[in-house]
DNA sequence: CAAATGATTCGCT
DNA sequence: GCGAATCATTTGG
């Protein structure tokens, strides 16, 4: 499969964000691929977006990577003991990105349920399985992303993003989820995933 | 089954 | 010090 090029990410979050859908994350571990289709996106609007970590134009060493060329990684820990991995968009200067929120196990099964939940695939539950990859803070687990992988550049060779088979799904948006603090920018409708895959986090009721 | 709660580190003020 | 783009576990109906 074709990997993604720099062109891809040089856009607006929103684009990027609903084109991602359906394309392949691909980490490569010890010349080993864990590949995982991706389900579930959120787009960071930058400086007019509430939710956005660099809101407003804040500048810290942490948000720098947003700063930077698209098409890179963007990794912070969350809550103490998790991680999001995003993907930055847009030109140097404008600070936007991508979290990734839910991902579809498709190669290394075996790799993502040792490293999530130290157990052979064969032996996860009905329940283990489900919750492999259906978040934020558990896809970067299962797919090996933590802090050493902030700032990476995703049109390397061990982490980045490929093209997908060619298959056909309706693609919902929504609110964003855990920004209750945003303001009016909670009720934007910039979370999108593909409509009845098992593992996006977060279904809206009818 | 849904809802409440505790875990635990780091970046920023 | 505070609180966070979360999750697993416990609690109660």
């Amino acid at each position: 499969m074709k990997k993604l090029e720099r062109d891809f990410y040089h856009r607006d979050s929103l684009i990027v964000a609903k084109e991602l859908l359906g394309k392949r994350l691909v980490h490569e571990i010890d010349g080993k691929r864990i590949v995982a289709k991706i389900v579930e996106t959120e787009a960071y609007m930058g400086v007019m977006d509430k939710a956005a970590h660099s809101y407003g134009g804040r500048r810290t060493p942490r948000v720098e990577v947003m700063y930077g060329e698209a098409g890179h990684s963007y990794v912070f820990m969350i809550y103490g003991m998790y991680y999001c991995f995003n993907v930055v968009t847009q030109e140097v200067g404008i600070p936007q990105a991508v979290l990734i929120r839910g991902v579809e196990p498709v190669e290394g099964l075996q790799e993502m349920a040792q490293h999530r939940f130290q157990k052979q695939y064969e032996h996860l539950t009905k329940s283990q399985r489900k919750n492999l990859t259906n978040g934020p803070g558990k896809l970067c687990k299962a797919l090996f992303i933590d802090k050493k992988q902030n700032g990476v550049d995703l049109c390397g060779d061990l982490l980045y993003i490929e093209e997908g088979e060619a298959e056909n799904f309706t693609v919902t948006a929504s609110k964003r989820i855990g920004i209750d603090y945003a303001e009016e920018a909670k009720d934007f409708l910039w979370r999108f995933y593909i409509d009845k895959n098992p593992w996006v986090s977060v279904i809206d009721k009818e």
